[in-house]
DNA sequence: TTGAAAGCGCTAACAA
DNA sequence: TTGTTAGCGCTTTCAA
């Protein structure tokens, strides 16, 4: 069935078919009818791929992310694909596996699909796939992270600014004796420093870190508060880079009688949909990770019908959540 | 930059070109070797559009799944996307958001993109989507339950059989009262139904049961053990229709002063990852997610290059997994 | 408002 | 092993 076969039980140009099924404005009202009764009749769906090739507009958009399982990302992609698809285009999703060499095999395989705009999780390093990707001119949007030097759109917030947030929060609940638990993560480790800057300029000592690497389990989080007991045993605070690493430092801690906060401030990061109701609720920092999807799939649109967009770089920021755990 | 550029540039014909790219092996080691320093030196991407169009093959797969956030078919997605990826095709990713319209809408704008197979998170009930789907001739894939009609491919379980097999085991355990959190959702509706039935079996009183519709929530499962203390005091066992909910039943137990196991035992349906470490280890239905995306690549894979598949239907199984909170 | 002609960039089928 | 020709199914451009 193509659009031929439509065009011609409705005894008109295929050309004219196609106005009639894309543009049905642009059509009189007569010749509608026939088109439509003729798509009826055959069951006809237009094979957009020959559509795209015809136009350059592929009307997809591809989405890459470190990982789709538990994934604070995945409130952003759910919200960036409902958007795209309520404007009539589909979401092709990546996943690196916080993988450079990953990222950079994805986006080459990406690119030759030609989307009309990509959606990176994440800022894209310089190298072999990010040359690649400004020469060839599609629409990108890196997000959840501020640079100076963006592909081109960008809408993130401060990993500095939330360390610092977190490690002043910390202090003015009256806390002295600092740990960070964070998985292995460029993002995190900006956390964490600028953290332990605000704890040094407050002339408190180091901050006792663990490091999980690529382990981001609640699992991780138990082990690593074992650690901290062993290691820095008059901790009063953790800060986690992840809410399931907090509920592991928490699930610990109470299993050891340890009172969460009374003895013990646990901060997370991420804010899952269920830290509110867990018992201690979890404190935690938020992103408001739909916005940032919907902002993106709006921008990436924009692009690709080529209006001009008023404010590609944006700081969505982030909010301090003081729940139960600190 | 197009495969004539390539060619030109190489002083082959674009065909050439094209086999030097797609299939080495069928070109000599000279033709390889300019049309590669060629691709090399014009950064040239080729147009998978383009190629899918003279071909006929896409190379893409579509997925669609009810939802993308803290769900249970992510793990199934994240294995299906990887295994895929590794032979060469990308996954469309659609979200129907538990709405039989918007799944349709999907469907309809899915086939327009000729994909070479289609992956469902579920069975698709008759319907216009259905019918259509078939006439498409696209391999599919049903998944997440078993049926005896099913489209093309399936790989599933027997939701009748965890109801029985998850009563059998809270029966084992001495436990006499049963509760049941559901969602909304007509599988979970299926497993309550079995359950039901085998405690009818045994004699037991009936099954105290609470729905909390789309509210797929740890707090809708908090609520929901308040709604049992109230309706069903004497109850000692509760079976959730997923980990989420049974967390928050365990959540509102413990918040209460109730010991889970001793004084109730909570059972849960997913498996999430990090249940094993929860303070008690939630005891569910584990299925396994990642088998059932890596058999669905594999046999879209089959079908897309042109391979008979020897297991059309398959049936995963799933398993109780006994831990502390049952 | 409708249509004719051309072509998007690639690959299938056939021929040399 | 390499090349020629034709065409995938649609939309763009231009003309009527």
């Amino acid at each position: 069935m193509t659009l031929q076969d439509v065009a011609k039980l409705a005894g008109v140009a295929p050309i004219t078919a196609s106005r009639a099924i894309n543009k049905p404005d642009s059509v009189s009202s007569e010749v509608l009818k026939k088109v439509q009764a003729a798509v009826e009749r055959t069951g006809y769906v237009p094979n957009r791929m020959a559509g795209s090739l015809a136009s350059s507009r592929s009307r997809m958009i591809a989405a890459i992310v470190p990982s789709t399982v538990m994934s604070v990302f995945m409130q952003t992609v759910e919200t960036l694909n409902n958007t795209l698809f309520d404007a009539g285009y589909q979401l092709m999703l990546g996943q690196s596996s916080y993988s450079v060499e990953r990222e950079e095999a994805l986006l080459e395989a990406v690119i030759g699909r030609r989307p009309d705009g990509i959606f990176l999780a994440g800022i894209l390093q310089p190298g072999r796939a990010r040359t690649r990707l400004m020469a060839s001119g599609i629409p990108v949007v890196e997000s959840w992270d501020l640079t100076q030097t963006p592909i081109d759109m960008l809408i993130g917030f401060s990993h500095l600014e939330i360390g610092r947030a977190v490690a002043k929060h910390l202090i003015d609940k009256g806390r002295k004796h600092f740990a960070i638990v964070l998985a292995g993560d460029e993002r995190a480790d900006r956390r964490a420093t600028a953290f332990q800057q605000v704890a040094r300029a407050q002339g408190l000592g180091e901050v006792f870190t663990v490091n999980v690497g690529d382990s981001r389990t609640l699992r991780s989080g138990r082990d690593s508060f074992i650690k901290i007991l062993q290691g820095a045993p008059q901790t009063d605070a953790i800060f986690c880079s992840s809410d399931l690493l907090a509920m592991g430092v928490v699930t610990e801690a109470k299993a050891r009688g340890i009172h969460v906060p009374k003895t013990l401030s646990v901060m997370g990061f991420g804010d899952v949909p269920f830290g509110a109701d867990m018992e201690p609720a979890l404190s935690t920092v938020r992103i408001n990770g739909g916005d940032i999807g919907r902002m993106a799939a709006e921008r990436l649109i924009d692009r690709a019908e080529g209006r001009k967009v008023d404010k590609p770089i944006v700081d969505v920021g982030f909010s301090i959540v003081a729940r139960g755990s600190a």
